[in-house]
DNA sequence: CTAGGGTTAG
């Protein structure tokens, strides 16, 4: 082996700097302990670093006189000085070292006891306790793990016993795996070695990595069983295994309780409270954390910045992203892959795509090696955002790159933007690649390939897309739903059929809902309203806006205007749409901003109808009247909601017009409109 | 890295 100037550096004990070499090993038995650190001097070659004990000194009262006694040259080190801590550091790190080679290989040895022992056979008889602490600590590998515990409980008289369960459940923790911890805890009892809160924070963690919060709150409980009091650290892990269980208002009142305990509340907490506010939608909640934490002079890490930066993202509030990426520069952080990745996925959220772009030049220029991670979220922000061209560069840089492979987040995020752009023969190919590269179709895929069938008007092709998620094991979700629903209200109306088999299978309710519409079928007054209203009510609130907007869009094309209505109706009484008339002294306007164009019209409906009433009643008119669509183009088309609405309003004849200055909102005074809707109810008039 | 917490995704 060449060697390299640290190299020969090591303790002459030492053949080389391979340091899985057992047989050295055994030889070492492990200098650092004991005397060897104690003893007064630290001698040093110009080719070799040696603790030795002072005999081999000639002279310890000249620190820097050169030895001639041994074949190397030695030089008198101080024990006290910097030189001689290094020498110490160096020789602890080489020791670490190997030990760290020593667990890897039991982590890929036969789970056997004497393949096992075997390994461990080259420590030699004076393995001490922090040895056995070391090699735990870097096992990952359950099954093996468990018998160097086995193995290091024969040998070793352990003074602190609880410390070797300690690791060895955290190598548990690593593979997941509860149910042998669960088991060791009871084998600690046993053995009457008494579990501390080293032993419940590790166990608490393991039980919400598995996903299991409710386990977790269950440990956190039996504590005080065991005569411990949680401490800080114990605190931390509840505080997120709440989080984790959805229950907010336990883990805010055990930072409460933590805060009153005077605990001291470091950042790796604040950046678990951060991340816990962020999931709740509590944006501002994450700022006030974050205040909170440096008004008490908690000096900020990267995860707290990476959480801050992912809550910005998730809050839409990319500006505020911006300031907290400055705030972390200026304190002398440099970004990390997480970083990064929040920063795309925030500004891509935001539509902000030449800054997330920008990340994405910075990074190569950087020279900085992109993984399969930070590649996936550069082409999920591209989907979010509409970038098709982009999208493919970048997978082809990706593919071009060498060192990362396309997974099935990279497929699944090109066929979104494929099927989205309308592009059905690229999504088709992107598939048929994925599947050879190894990859089934996901839930995801699925999803995006619906919409892009329906969009394209190939209703069977949606149905066989459909019944493709079951014959995967597969099963609905409420976006795979939402999207088959938002495909009816592009259907024409013979190909309807087709499709409500397929939403009574995802959805037996909301099948039903919509062939109470699609059938046209009379049911009794209030029928129809009633299941509507369970349906909305009992989807999560994430996808209510859209399955309403849809149910309307599809009531609208049917000519159904009074179902259209009444859910319309029931989108208000759910809080699914919030403000949608508003009216003050100077204006009366209407908010069309996140309606689909069914809803919109629906609204402006109801909004006429309320201003013929106001007008019988005599009641005073504003001096102007307002329509906000909003100014925010579809991602993947160039008319926004403005631009279809606008021929509407034309065709109603009505006399708003877009405002030059004001983006989105179109308007009219109090005379044109009075005048509007008193013609119109003289032509209905007329009509009658 | 040094017996415990978090850290890159629809």
């Amino acid at each position: 082996m060449a060697s390299t100037p640290s190299s020969t550096l090591l303790s002459p004990l030492y053949e080389s700097n391979t340091f899985c070499n057992f047989t050295s090993l055994q030889k070492l038995s492990f200098p650092l302990n004991n005397k060897l650190l104690h003893s007064k001097s630290v001698t040093l070659t110009t080719t070799h670093v040696s603790l030795q004990e002072q005999s081999d000194i000639s002279n310890p009262t000249n620190p820097r006189k050169t030895a001639s006694s041994s074949k190397s040259s030695y030089i008198w080190v101080n024990p006290q000085s910097p030189k001689a801590s290094q020498l110490r550091q160096k020789s602890y790190d080489s020791r670490y070292a190997s030990l760290v080679k020593m667990a890897e290989s039991l982590d890929s040895c036969n789970p056997v006891e004497e393949d096992i022992f075997n390994v461990l056979a080259a420590l030699g008889d004076k393995v001490v306790e922090q040895d056995a602490v070391v090699i735990l600590n870097n096992m990952s590998n359950a099954e093996t793990a468990l018998l160097v515990l086995k193995y290091f409980q024969q040998r070793l008289k352990l003074s602190k016993e609880v410390i070797i369960y300690n690791v060895t459940l955290k190598v548990l923790r690593k593979s997941k795996d509860l149910d042998r911890a669960e088991k060791l805890f009871d084998e600690m009892l046993q053995r009457g070695v008494k579990p501390d809160n080293v032993t419940f924070s590790t166990i608490i963690s393991c039980a919400r990595q598995c996903n299991l919060p409710e386990k977790a709150i269950e440990w956190f409980e039996k504590l005080p069983s065991f005569g411990c009091e949680p401490d800080d650290v114990t605190y931390s892990v509840m505080i997120d295994s709440y989080g984790k269980a959805g229950n907010v208002d336990m883990a805010l009142n055990l930072y409460d309780r933590a805060r009153t305990e005077k605990w001291r509340i470091d950042a790796v907490t604040f950046a678990t409270l951060i991340r816990i506010y962020g999931a709740a939608g509590n944006f501002d909640g994450c700022l006030n954390v974050y205040e909170e934490m440096k008004a008490l002079g908690v000096r900020p890490n990267m995860a707290v910045y990476n959480s801050l930066l992912d809550a910005m993202g998730r809050a839409k509030r990319p500006w505020q992203a911006k300031n907290i990426y400055a705030d972390m520069i200026s304190n002398g952080f440099q970004p990390s892959w997480g970083t990064y990745a929040s920063l795309i996925r925030a500004y891509g959220r935001a539509r902000y795509s030449e800054d997330a772009l920008k990340i994405y030049r910075e990074v190569k220029e950087k020279g900085l090696e992109l993984s399969v991670v930070l590649y996936n979220t550069l082409l999920a922000m591209c989907a979010d955002v509409g970038l098709t061209d982009e999208a493919v560069n970048i997978f082809e840089e990706m593919k071009a790159s060498g060192t990362c492979q396309p997974d099935s987040w990279t497929y699944s995020s090109l066929i979104t933007i494929n099927s989205c752009s309308g592009k059905v023969s690229e999504a088709e190919t992107t598939l048929n690649e994925m599947m050879e590269a190894g990859f089934d179709p996901n839930i995801f895929v699925l999803t995006s390939l619906i919409q892009c069938y329906g969009k394209a008007g190939r209703t069977d092709d949606v149905v066989r897309t459909f019944d493709r998620l079951s014959d995967l094991g597969l099963s609905p979700d409420e976006r795979f739903t939402g999207c088959l629903l938002n495909v009816l209200t592009q259907t024409p109306k013979e190909d309807l059929h087709k499709l409500t088999v397929c939403l009574e299978k995802a959805n037996p309710k909301l099948g039903y809902v919509v062939k109470l519409l699609v059938d046209e079928e009379a049911v009794e007054e209030g029928i129809f309203k009633k299941h509507a209203a369970e349906i909305l009510d009992c989807v999560t609130t994430d996808v209510q806006k859209a399955y309403c907007n849809c149910l309307i869009d599809i009531c609208v094309n049917l000519n159904q205007l009074e179902r259209a209505c009444e859910l319309l109706d029931i989108g208000l009484t759910l809080n699914i749409y919030a403000d949608i008339q508003s009216r003050t002294a100077t204006q009366w306007s209407l908010q069309l901003k996140s309606l689909s164009l069914g809803a919109a019209l629906t609204a402006l409906h109801i909004w006429m109808n309320d201003l013929n009433k106001a007008l019988e009643n005599g009641e005073e008119f504003p001096s102007l009247l307002g329509i906000n669509t909003g100014h925010g183009k579809h991602k993947y088309s160039e008319k926004g909601l403005a631009g279809v609405f606008e021929s509407h309003l034309k065709e109603l004849n009505a006399p708003f017009h877009e405002a030059p200055d004001k983006a989105g909102w179109f308007l009219t005074t109090k005379v044109a409109a009075i005048s509007w809707l008193e013609s119109r109810r003289a032509q209905e008039v007329v009509a009658a």
